[in-house]
DNA sequence: CCTCCACCGGAAAGCCGGGTCA
DNA sequence: TGACCCGGCTTTCCGGTGGAGG
């Protein structure tokens, strides 16, 4: 046995037949140059340049689909400011903050991250808000420098517009020359829509749109990356093309085109073999989507595994729509079979709501005259991946 | 045209586990 | 130690409602 494996682990290094830097085909990794997206970064360039002057650049809004190169761009025109900023010693601070990854959804927890980021310890709770933003304040105005915030997936802070608007207003205050710049960035459009007018009227102006890649541009990317990542020849023709056109499908995503010729690779260096082919290109597609739904399934909260096993059990007895009635009644017999304390109808109610949200089952509320108001549910896991996700929520839930 | 069903969904408030601070 | 704060989840309360059937 430990023979084996040892042999494996040698096998595995000294036998390098598909990758030469598999990083260079990961979504986060930042290449020398962007290509397809001069435009945008010239763009936002246009806009912070004037923070190398001690000018108050204007905050900026960055709209597009994911993977349309938002991050990527932003962090590359960040690099450069930041290099530049320091040849002539002025300087810039970027804050760079994923809202979403991090959890960052309430005025405390943005302002307790940036207080963080410009090096000062902050209790994930248990201050009054208020001292919170009076320690970032002072850290600010003493510093006296140009503060870029870049909140990304800035969706998830919709109900927090007063973290916004602290962050846009702080620069009234401020009185030792110190600034702050918010970029935000999103992938819904209608974002703008729905958050504060106050906050609103602080961005307005400029805003940016990434539009979609298109199959000749993905190809590009990718090309642009396969030549790092991969060692000559391990690609088949059509491999790159093939990813290309899967992504351009799905809103032009160059991050999925990337996972996909990355998976691909990995798939055809597991089976021992020293090209990749379109074939693999194929079983990643299938993994991917797999992997994806079961994940996101096995990571819900218990009591919304619940909800969505009801409806599972429910659909496979037949009915192919359910309504929320009855998934209240198969879940509050489920809860007592596991001894688990059933939840309220309400929050049934938007249990549901959020399954729809995640894509696992789609509900709409309609009405059906005297037999009242309901949402109509179905489930929404592709027929293949369905085995799988029983079985997750079986072990999840501990059911026989 | 009116009724009335079986829920929807907003508001408010409670509870809990995490924390600070004097 | 006790007063107080924060966020997340949940319950309680309750007004609202599209449209089939009367």
């Amino acid at each position: 046995m430990q023979q084996t494996l040892n042999e494996l682990f040698t096998n595995f290094i000294e036998k390098q037949t598909i990758f030469k830097e598999k990083d260079a085909v990961r979504p986060t990794y930042l290449p020398d140059s962007l290509i397809h997206r001069q435009e945008q970064i010239l763009k936002i360039g246009r806009i912070f340049a004037p923070v190398l002057k001690g000018e108050t650049p204007s905050n900026l809004l960055i709209f597009g689909w994911t993977g349309v190169g938002k991050t990527a761009a932003t962090r590359f025109v960040m690099q450069e400011l930041r290099q530049k900023a320091q040849e002539i010693k002025r300087a810039v601070d970027v804050v760079y903050l994923n809202c979403k990854m991090e959890k960052i959804n309430t005025e405390y927890r943005l302002l307790a991250r940036i207080a963080r980021e410009l090096g000062k310890e902050i209790p994930v709770t248990g201050l009054p808000t208020t001292e919170v933003y009076n320690t970032v304040f002072r850290l600010i105005n003493d510093k006296s420098t140009t503060i870029i915030v870049i909140l990304d997936e800035i969706d998830a802070m919709e109900q927090a517009s007063d973290a916004l608007y602290d962050l846009t207003r702080i620069n009234y205050d401020l009185t030792k020359g110190s600034r702050v710049a918010v970029v935000g960035i999103s992938n819904d459009i209608n974002f703008v829509e729905r958050i504060d007018p106050r906050v609103k009227s602080s961005f307005s102006g400029e805003d940016l749109v990434f539009p979609p890649y298109n199959a000749p541009q993905l190809k590009d990317i990718l090309e642009q990356r396969a030549d790092k990542a991969f060692l000559s020849g391990a690609l088949s023709p059509g491999v790159i093309q093939k990813c290309a056109a899967i992504a351009a499908q799905e809103h032009g995503d160059a991050r999925r085109a990337l996972d996909l010729l990355r998976v691909a690779g990995e798939i055809a260096e597991r089976r021992g073999q020293d090209k990749v082919t379109e074939e693999h290109v194929d079983d990643a597609q299938g993994r991917m989507d797999m992997e994806n739904i079961t994940e996101v399934v096995r990571t819900q909260p218990r009591q919304s595994q619940a909800v969505l096993y009801s409806i599972l059990l429910l659909t496979e007895s037949g009915a192919d729509e359910v309504e929320t009635g009855d998934v209240f009644n198969n879940y509050s017999k489920l809860c007592n079979k596991i001894k688990m304390k059933p939840l309220t109808q309400r929050r049934i109610s938007d249990l549901i709501a959020e399954l729809d949200i995640i894509g696992a089952i789609s509900a709409s509320v309609v009405s059906k005259g005297r037999g009242g108001r309901t949402r109509t549910i179905t489930l929404k896991i592709p027929q293949n991946t369905l085995p799988k996700v029983r079985q997750t929520l079986k072990e999840e839930l501990m059911v026989d």
